[in-house]
RNA sequence: GGACAGGUGGCCGAGUGGUUAAUGGCAGCAGACUGUAAAUCUGCCCGCGAGAGCGUACGCUGGUUCGAAUCCAGCCCUGUCCA
């Protein structure tokens, strides 16, 4: 259908719509009111990944059309674990972690979101805010009644650890219980009309929209993205090194700008869309490049996105990085460092310390498989040792794409 | 509480007394080819050691044996069925 409103236009004409539970009842609503919108997120770890920035940008692009933004972190859920796409229990963090992680990953939503108290400033909620209080008889009168447990058994996340026949805690069964009656307290506190998430959220969501109907007979709405993975089918956000966080101090500004400049060709008119503010018309002139041409996209597409996320110094840094190692086969400022010591140091060691090995012997593989490079020479003897070097800097590489630098004493 | 099945390296999954640091697949790293892409082919993939080698490892704890992931006992955990 074609919508009337600006949100739903936006966010159709950019590819976050997987499913959504009444286009046209939401569509209306949007045009006549300002909709607070709230998509849950995992406070498991200090930073959110990758995985994460498709929901971040949903609810930018949610305050772009002039409504309301509602990050709601899950304290009180992380305390039980969702078993979405899980097959196994995840283990409990303490209320100190749990509150330690939030305020961590509150400052990338900063840089997405406009906070405040503004009819459609940005707020965050911790569910543990609610359910902390909620006593478990309570619990079972307002929220049990309303499930059941047929139905319950046919949500995939259930069916999943059934099918493989690994454990599901009866304390994880009730996450879609919890997760349900935030929904519900949301619309009854914090007149919250819509929520949002990714497609494995579609049977929580639901849930939540079901509830609210029956204990207050409020109508609510849900969007799910689609799941996004690269082209080549992997799940978004995972590298060698691990996840790609959001968060500066879980990954440097140049690893996350990389990880978007080696984006495959296929996905970056997708990721152009998603992840960054660009014009339409723009993101097709650039996505219709050609061969070694589209690497110029690559280029934008890395700029926007850290910028965006980690500011335009750290992009420019990234960028000027990128092209002095790369292009000029020399050395930027954003590469990882380590000293270089007057007695020298074994190849060995330097790569363990660069964090290209990390392990010894892993360095002795790297370097007997021909990866390890020494000022762009490649370096097959494991017992290389590197010089001291007065006046000048060497360059350390772990095959073509990582580089590092180690300065003299 | 009972019967049966099972717990192996990041994941999946072989292996049922000795060339088993443990087949294979996935993921990952590197090389070739390229465009810092994809696909493909090749090598690597527990730690320490220059090396011979050493140390750890197949749920936990003991035991049998010259020798165990493999056999025995107890315990812990999981699944299925029964109560």
């Amino acid at each position: 259908m074609t919508y009337t409103s600006t949100l739903l236009r936006l966010l159709d004409e950019r590819g976050y719509i997987h499913q959504l539970t009444d286009a046209e009842g939401l569509d209306k609503l949007a045009n006549t009111q300002v909709v607070p919108g709230y998509i849950g997120f995992d406070a498991t770890a200090p930073s959110l990944h990758v995985g994460s920035l498709v929901q971040i940008m949903l609810l930018r692009r949610l305050q772009q059309a002039g409504h309301k933004p509602v990050v709601l972190m899950g304290g009180g859920t992380t305390r039980i674990g969702d078993p979405t796409g899980r097959d196994e229990s995840r283990k409990m963090l303490s209320d100190e972690a749990i509150d330690a992680n939030i305020a961590s990953i509150r400052t990338v939503f900063e840089r997405y979101l406009t906070f405040g108290d503004g009819p459609t400033d940005a707020v965050m909620v911790n569910n543990h805010d609610w359910l902390g209080q909620l006593g478990y008889i309570q619990l079972l009168q307002e929220v049990g009644t309303h499930f059941t447990i047929n139905r319950m058994l046919t949500f995939d996340s259930v069916k999943l650890r059934l099918d493989r026949e690994q454990p599901m805690t009866f304390l994880e069964f009730n996450y879609m219980i919890l997760q349900g009656y935030d929904f519900r307290h949301l619309a009854k506190n914090d007149g919250v009309r819509l929520q949002m998430g990714g497609s494995d959220q579609w049977g929580n969501i639901i849930n939540g929209i079901e509830l609210t109907r029956r204990m207050d007979g409020q109508e609510v709405f849900g969007v799910t993205t689609p799941l996004l993975t690269t082209a080549d089918g992997a799940k978004m956000g995972k590298t060698a090194a691990g996840a790609v966080w959001l968060n500066e101090e879980a990954l440097p500004a140049y690893d996350f700008w990389q990880y978007w400049r080696n984006a495959d060709d296929r996905d970056v008119g997708k990721f152009l869309r998603l992840f960054t503010d660009l014009p339409l018309d723009e993101i097709n002139r650039l996505e219709a490049l050609e061969g070694s041409e589209i690497n110029s996209a690559k280029v934008v597409l890395a700029n926007e996105i850290t910028r965006m996320c980690r500011g335009s110094a750290a992009a420019n840094q990234a960028e000027a990085t990128a092209a002095a190692t790369f292009a000029g086969g020399g050395v930027g400022d954003a590469l990882p460092e380590s000293i270089l010591p007057r007695e020298g140091i074994a190849l060995v060691d330097a790569l363990v310390e660069l964090g290209f090995a990390t392990s010894r012997g892993e360095a002795k593989r790297l370097i007997t498989g021909g990866g390890a490079r020494v000022d762009g020479e490649s370096v097959k003897d494991e017992a290389f040792r590197i010089n001291y070097q007065e006046t000048s800097e060497v360059r350390v590489s772990s095959g073509k794409k990582k580089h590092g630098v180690l300065r003299p004493a």
